[in-house]
DNA sequence: GATATTTTCCTAATACTGTTAGTTTTTATG
DNA sequence: CATAAAAACTAACAGTATTAGGAAAATATC
């Protein structure tokens, strides 16, 4: 029998795009090697087991979702960065809710540091930049934006808008002019 | 041999407590069993399955946000009412983690409607009734501190917030006293 | 109080998933 | 080509969820 010229890359991809479609919680690795039509045992020799096959797609989705961060807030400034940074989140989110919720999986503090979510964090920092704000309330802001976007996206695709009005679009963008008005507040002198 | 006095109620109650103290993703029906030294085959007499069984604990964790966010706001009103919410949001999921999970666990929409959170959501409109926002408004007010407490909690639990300065407390007192402020400047004359 | 009935709990069996150990087969290397 | 390394396999085991059907305890009925 040919060889299935597996690889940890390719096993971390293709279980990416299975979480996509049926759910991070669903993934298994049973269903994985089905998809290449491998053994189950043929997958150990390239993950050491479910929980670090999970921890690459979460170090996947979290790079991920900081080059969208990256490229969003590239060349804005002020209230254009806010809602472009904003937006690539939400639209993550919504696109990807496997890589999405794959970026909540607990990393070991080792792969956190020099993840993508670090990174991410840097980029919220420094689209804030145009604010003015003190260091402290630069943390503050990244914090509540970061809180305000993980939430409103995880309560919008679970559902939780669709039974009221209005949109819940509209509250984003309300929301969002609301941060931008109490940052500007914020702003020292 | 005696019976065992199983109940889906004493069931349910077991596993939250079990979800809180091993986590909701940990939580197993062979794990509920062994903690009523009871077969395994045995639970099926009082719930249908495991989804069934963690609907019911979503129940009663929406059911206990409830409570405590009705005993919150009870006499407050404007920022203290708010504020009072917050933190019983805050507590919730720190004190109980399963069940701050287990409440995020996709109900039916028939048991959604009657369930805690349609109580909660109510309990949010009138604790910003004060602030004299609009139809509208409150409605984009209510999802904004929603999604802002469950990121916010989210994030705070799973160790976001811990390596960098300052402490998370800092952020949220500093974020609610800035949704205070602009949900005042929404406020129609 | 004896009998019938319902309910609870059990045993047994099946189907998945995850994991490890050890073996064969393919590929790379000298 | 011979040999070593790696990839994939077979086989086995443990854990979980679920269903079917049986025994026994509690409950209802006469």
């Amino acid at each position: 029998m040919p060889r299935a010229g597996l690889t940890r890359e390719r096993l971390v991809e293709a279980a990416a795009s299975l979480a996509d479609e049926e759910g991070f919680e669903m993934l298994t690795l049973a269903a994985l090697a089905r998809h290449f039509d491998v053994k189950l045992a043929s997958l150990y020799s390239h993950v050491a087991n479910i929980d670090d096959l999970k921890a690459g797609i979460a170090l996947l989705a979290l790079s991920a979702l900081a080059d969208r961060a990256e490229e969003a807030v590239a060349g804005r400034a002020g209230r254009d960065a806010l809602v472009a940074l904003a937006d690539a989140h939400r639209s993550f989110a919504l696109e990807h809710p496997g890589l999405f919720a794959a970026a909540r999986f607990p990393l070991d503090p080792a792969s956190a540091a020099t993840s993508g979510g670090a990174q991410i964090s840097r980029i919220c920092q420094a689209a804030l930049r145009a604010y003015g704000l003190s260091e402290t309330d630069r943390v503050h802001a990244v914090r509540l934006i970061g809180s305000f976007f993980l939430g409103f996206s995880l309560l919008e695709s679970c559902g939780s808008f669709s039974h009221s009005q209005p949109e819940a679009e509209t509250s984003w963008t309300r929301s969002l002019d609301g941060f931008d008005m109490l940052f500007r507040s914020w702003a020292v002198a």
